[in-house]
DNA sequence: TCTGAAACGAGAGCGCTGCTCTCGAATGAG
DNA sequence: CTCATTCGAGAGCAGCGCTCTCGTTTCAGA
């Protein structure tokens, strides 16, 4: 039943929005009483909580399969398939996304349970970066001026990641990673309209941008 | 009566955010039957755009004075001015932010006339990069394989903004606003909770990171 | 100064929402 | 076979966006 009940709002979710899911409409979809639903459950909240997981994992999922599926390719390329799997998860599932990467809803905070399904597409990342680092592919560059705050949160981001990366290139990361979810919520939430031709254009965009930012990862210029 | 009402709505999303943006609400703060403020707006939507519309000068106003004050700096300066003006304007009005750089409203489409003070950042972040190229600070450096039609999204948008910047510096213009806004998003929906410390620590990635593109932007290793 | 149209506000009401409470029916372990 | 637990339905509350009607206010032109 619970199953059956997420069915239906994923695809409320996938139709409609977040901002529409409804459980009164779920309800009467599934042929149910309103106050049935409640047993399953206990708030609203608890719904969005149940499907901010589920695209979480589902975003975490296509990153790791691009970076399993490229292990023995180039660091550019990784991150290029990598970059390129995420967009295309995204504009697959474009509430999804907008779900757990556009505005948080307020008064909602999301819960304990969500940071593990949060960390798994970013940890992907951190991964190839940790590779291309051990295999010498990546070069260190200038190492920029940081504070000790800064350096300890990126000591507990390499502990907790359980990888081997130097600050510079942890910066390098973070910028990659800020440009890529930049660049797909500008494209997701119409900010490109007007500007950049939806389709091909936009896909040569973001696959040049990627390999600029590919470039930036390894240190080259 | 209509900036009452305006006046109204914007603390309420200031306070709770635009999802529990309710005309009834406004209406019972003023004093005023729910029906008769429909008088002024004839929906919740036209609401909203005069929000958005708001919010976009707001940003725009804050860009354009970031442009306009640091004319006789270097480029990167100008750049790191620029997006710590834009970034203090979105941490000090979150929910304004999160309006028009968030997740569209399912349903909401923003009319014709959001588009002019929609520009307003871009086009000052543009005349900073023009100024640059005029003023020989930035290097065309490499020039990225770009096919027709992006290159027809470029020229239109040269001719649109009225600035002379080639296609390699332009590719490197969108990155930089890329990552500045997935850098201002993930601050501000809490993608960074956990990870960077709020405060003196995410300032100072924040700073590094503009930085570094400003250094990206002139074409610098 | 009088008149009549336009502007304005209030109230009732419709259908929708999340959520709670109560009560009856089904279920299944002892 | 019993009885506690689980499940579902219905009514109801307060809120929402929005519409319709009707009385009042305002004010320009005759």
């Amino acid at each position: 039943m619970t199953a059956h009940i997420l069915e239906v709002a994923h695809r409320h979710l996938a139709e409609q929005g977040a901002a529409a899911l409804s459980l009164r409409a779920i309800a009467r979809e599934i042929g149910m009483s309103s106050s049935a639903i409640y047993r399953y459950f206990p708030s609203r909240d608890e719904l969005f909580t149940a499907l901010v997981i589920e695209a979480y994992d589902a975003v975490g999922e296509v990153a790791e399969a691009a970076e399993a599926a490229t292990r023995r390719s180039s660091l550019p390329t990784r991150w290029s398939t990598l970059a390129r799997a995420i967009r295309d998860w995204a504009k697959a599932h474009p509430h999804a996304y907008a779900l757990v990467y556009g505005s948080p809803v307020p008064g909602y905070a999301a819960p304990e349970t969500t940071v593990d399904p949060a960390a798994r597409g970013p940890l992907a990342m951190l991964r190839i970066v940790a590779d291309g680092v051990a295999g010498g592919q990546i070069e260190a560059g200038r190492s920029p001026k940081l504070t000790a705050k800064v350096k300890a949160d990126f000591a507990d981001l390499r502990t907790g990641a359980g990888v081997q990366v130097p600050d510079a290139v942890l910066t390098r990361a973070f910028q990659a990673w800020f440009s890529l979810f930049g660049h797909i919520s500008f494209e997701l939430f119409g900010h490109l309209h007007g500007v950049i031709t939806e389709g091909e254009a936009a896909d040569e965009l973001f696959d040049v941008q990627m390999q600029a930012l590919g470039r930036l990862l390894v240190g080259e210029p």
